[in-house]
DNA sequence: CGACTTATTGATGCACTTCAAGCGACGTGG
DNA sequence: CCACGTCGCTTGAAGTGCATCAATAAGTCG
């Protein structure tokens, strides 16, 4: 497992031996863990990092009127919450969607690596910071676009995001939401996501059956939902090599 | 100026003499920026990270229809672009509101202190953590809430976050959004913003009057909106000192 | 097979948008 | 100093995207 850290960093900077040492010490543990379960909830004190190794999951929090809202959708690959160095307390929940195996890191490890290690620290915060480049067109979508566009968009990040880690084919990924999901992180009503997918499927760019999605014509979508991909930063430098990773079809196997 | 950096960072986490002397050996430029000016523009590539010393900033996105998103406001002592690690090239713009006191640190000089002084690079982490909690909060407030409640919450912000900066007294704070930038951030029409605006005042919750606005409740307007400012971190730790900044008085001062 | 959850569809209402026009503040030039 | 143009704010009227309520169909799992 630790080597699936190790090439997730490595994907984004150039680690030394003593670095990959420190790296194969953490010994993280690893979880399977049920669809519909919380991996830690607002106001806990967050104590280990969380790494996706399978499955989906998603950040969300609930508001006084007792709608969810998802903030992101977290695939193979992502951590949940490298942020736990500035919170005492978790200012959010993290739930699986899905069933997901999960690597548990402890917050400790952590600190020691900042404190010592500029490598790894760098590459963990270019982690974050491609989240946070995710949020910000999450932001974008939901403020400035209407529900077809806005699913659709959401539609072709996903794409992107499984196929960097090797969870699409055929423009084919698996698909574990319920629309009340989908609802709840586009703003929308169950009731409009349903109608807004059947448009979608009546125009002919997607298939949806079987908890599987398909994309018919990619860069149709993508006209029809003005998606760039720019915002992942997927295309310069070593991120190219983040689209086929072997580490997480082993770690899958394993 | 060195001065008002090493504070902003301090009041994250304890910062060494020699990490003073790293700090003090940047020299940043100052600038001053006129209102309604981009500080760097989509596609460009990076060469600087900018310091709000004084005035309002804010990040945005230009869609293919032309629609600006706004995804951040930024006010005194906000960093605008940490995220130039990953950046090849920006993902977003940054333009200033009013006028701006700006300082130009180097994007070199975040290469040699994440390479060599781990308590700075916490530091600044820190700070991009926070800014990204805040932008989830954005999400949360446009997805999930309507556009009384959804202003009212954005108000409260600042209001939080300009007070921790020592920018607001009496629950009043500068003001110098037009309404089509309130618009622009929280995904509504500039009409709608006036009349959501207006029923806020008829409610006797704010004035808004020269440039400035007033408060007058700043509970009921918590309560009215839902707000609660456990995402901003003010409250543990070293951030509790921030509530009064003489650097930032003193920055303004020369 | 029966119980429960999720997807689908219809009807109605509302929050918000769009279009359009008037108003006030401000600065500029004659 | 006033006339005028500009820009931001304000208000009205009409339209629409989406929510809400409600009921049925289609999975899904024990």
């Amino acid at each position: 497992m630790q080597d699936a850290l190790i090439r997730k960093l490595e994907s984004y900077e150039a680690l030394s031996k003593q670095d990959h040492k420190v790296l194969t010490a953490l010994v993280p543990k690893l979880r399977h863990v049920g669809p519909r379960v919380d991996l830690i909830s607002e106001g806990d004190p967050p104590e280990h990092v969380h790494l996706i190794l399978d499955g989906f999951a998603c950040r969300y929090k609930i508001l006084p009127s007792g709608q969810r809202q998802i903030m992101a959708f977290l695939v193979p690959g992502d951590f949940c919450d490298l942020n736990v160095f500035i919170l005492d307390e978790m200012d959010h929940c993290i739930g699986t969607i899905s069933a997901c195996q999960v690597a548990d890191i402890p917050r400790h490890a952590f600190d020691v690596i900042t404190e010592s290690h500029p490598h790894i620290t760098r590459a963990l915060w270019w982690c974050a910071l491609v989240d946070e480049a995710v949020l910000r067109e999450w932001l974008v979508n939901i403020g400035g676009r209407q529900a077809n566009q806005r699913i659709a968009h959401l539609l072709c990040e996903l794409l992107m995001r499984l196929q960097a880690v090797g969870c699409a084919s055929d423009n084919t990924y698996p698909f574990p939401f319920k629309q009340s999901d989908i609802a709840d992180c586009m703003g929308l009503s169950e009731v409009h996501v349903n109608r807004t997918l059947r448009e979608l499927r009546s125009l002919g760019l997607i298939t949806l059956k079987k908890r599987s999605l398909t994309i018919h014509d990619v860069e149709a979508l993508k006209a029809f939902s003005g998606f760039t991909a720019n915002y992942l930063h997927l295309k310069n430098g070593r991120w190219s090599e983040r689209r086929s990773v072997p580490w997480l079809v082993q770690a899958q196997g394993g």
